[in-house]
RNA sequence: GGCGCUAUCGUCUAGGGGUUAGGACGGGUGGUUCUCAGCCAUCAAACCGGGGUUCGAAUCCCCGUAGCGCUACCA
């Protein structure tokens, strides 16, 4: 068997969501396992919704993802000719036909049809013109569209992840194949772009399981060979509806933006509808790549667990190398101002170092970028609950004594400077976490973070002092509220 | 309404005639001791219902039920 081609045809009437991302994600799986062609079509031809903006978002959120395509991208409504070319050997073939009825009528009697219960399918009523006359009033200008005429019979199909599927042709309708302004539809242009681009899977989501036999009979129609079929189940959200703005975030794009890694959305939008066998779950697009089967594909919806996809996010940060991490960051923290020049030059063995020690606590990189805040500024904010538990009365003095205390030292390494601090515990008769805890908030603002001794090699023996040295005065601040903010005019 | 798809812990899933039904997220508990949102240990938590087939069904078949999708001159 010769390799396959397949192809992500998304329509440029709006961002990438991550329903589409995944359908990217396992033709692109599909051709790499196969050493396929992935191929990238625009479906634009709903040219009034679709736009030129939309398409470079969804080109950017797959170049985000690491989707990169073979051939392509193809813009469909280029494309037009050889639909319509198409459309008018079906019709000359006696297997489409002009249809005459206008939106107007056809509603009407969609809705009588319902109004009574029954079941409405376009009636035919077109199908009946004899031929001279549908000419004649096409040619004396009245509106007209092609429909395709479905033939009688069944139409089966092995899908390549539900199996075997048949559905009565009785149950379909006669598809519009052209406009009344001429242009081309969906399933017809679908059709004729599979076959000319040979594609030989057609790998999309559960939604498009009805246009399927339509597509079948085109093809058929057209005297081709129909590739192979398979649909993705659907991504829901918790209240297991189908994924929508309602939900959050659904754009990819919106997840580079609020600090998500490609590759553990990748990873997780992998493991949604498709498993690998056994416990795996973080592996490198290598791996997945190496595991891939419509097998492991599973058939029933996912709903799209953002607490999973948090963690991963975590796991791959925390796998990140320091260095990458660096160029990650730097927009967070441009953004807050925290940025400076030597972080990538003088200081940037330091600041490596630093990422290397917040990284453990984060799942995302603004989660980064905070931890990183007291580190690179005097200017942040103490954690209510902290100062309500450990900016007690007698904290001041013991912040002072400990500054004192550390102030003798040339350097804070992690061993000097616990020994001070637990010798000084030792003098003023308090556990060392009476120390400690007011410590670390003076110094981070927050109550939780690495080691105390780590943060305080890491800031430096001068920004220490300084911070403690303000915690205190806060401390001793009459009333109001005890955060930094108050102390930056 | 019609057509179709689906059904294992709350969620993602493994397992596909005989298993203590496994893992992960989330949750609980304990430990680590300077904190936890980190780390380690540990616990709770599931085969939709009913009929078959079979010595034996979560697994195969049928029927229900429920959820979801489609039902356009959108894609």
């Amino acid at each position: 068997m010769s390799a396959p081609r397949v192809r992500f045809a998304p329509s440029p009437t709006g961002y990438l969501h991550v329903g589409g991302a995944r359908t990217a994600l396992f033709n692109w799986l599909y051709a790499r396992r196969e050493k396929g062609v992935f191929i990238l079509r625009i479906e634009d031809t709903d040219q009034a919704r679709s736009s030129k903006e939309m398409v470079e978002a969804i080109l950017e959120g797959l170049r985000w993802l690491g989707i990169g395509h073979d051939e392509g991208p193809y813009f469909q409504t280029a494309l037009r000719g050889e639909h319509e070319r198409a459309a008018l050997r079906l019709l000359e073939a006696g297997r489409a036909y002009r249809c005459f009825c206008t939106a107007e009528a056809l509603d009407a009697r969609r809705q009588a049809a319902e109004a009574n219960g029954r079941a409405w399918k376009y009636d035919r009523a077109c199908l009946a013109l004899p031929p001279g006359d549908a000419d004649r009033r096409a040619a004396a200008g009245e509106p007209w569209v092609m429909r395709f005429r479905v033939p009688e019979g069944v139409t089966e199909y092995d899908d390549l992840v539900h199996g075997p599927t048949r559905f009565q042709n009785s149950d379909i309708e006669d598809l519009v194949l052209l406009r009344s302004d001429g242009s081309p539809t969906y399933n017809l242009s679908c059709v004729v772009d599979d076959r000319s681009m040979r594609i030989t899977h057609v790998i999309r989501g559960d939604d498009h399981i009805s246009n399927t036999p339509k597509q079948i009979l085109l093809h058929a129609a057209l005297e081709a060979e129909p590739p192979r079929f398979g649909h993705l189940p659907l991504i829901l959200g918790e209240d297991k509806k189908r994924l929508s703005k309602r939900h959050g975030a659904v754009s990819v794009i919106e997840y580079r933006k609020n600090g998500y890694l490609p590759e553990a959305l990748f990873n997780f939008l992998a493991l949604l509808g498709w498993s690998p066998g056994g416990d795996r779950e973080i592996m490198t697009v290598a791996e997945m790549v190496e595991a891939f089967s419509f097998q492991g594909v599973g058939s029933r919806s996912a709903v799209f667990d953002h607490d999973k996809l948090l963690w991963m996010n975590g796991e791959y940060l925390k796998r990140r190398q320091a260095a990458d991490l660096a160029g990650l960051v730097r927009p967070w923290l441009e953004s807050e101002g925290l940025w400076s020049a030597d972080l990538e030059d003088a200081r940037k063995a330091w600041f490596l170092a630093l990422l290397d020690l917040l990284k453990e606590r984060c799942r995302l990189l603004p989660d980064l970028a905070g931890a990183a805040r007291p580190f690179l500024t005097e200017r942040f904010d103490y954690d209510p609950a902290g100062v309500e538990k450990h900016f007690t009365a007698g904290a001041a003095g013991r912040l002072i004594a400990l500054r004192d205390a550390l102030a003798a030292l040339p350097s804070l390494d992690e061993g000097s400077s616990e020994a001070v601090l637990r010798d000084l515990a030792g003098r003023l008769d308090v556990k060392a976490a009476a120390l400690i805890h007011p410590a670390r908030l003076a110094l981070t603002g927050r109550t939780v973070g690495p080691s105390l001794f780590a943060v305080m090699a890491a800031m430096g023996r001068d920004g220490v002092l300084r911070r403690l040295e303000r915690a205190a005065r806060v401390i001793e601040a009459p009333a109001g509220p005890r955060d930094a903010a108050q102390e930056r005019g």
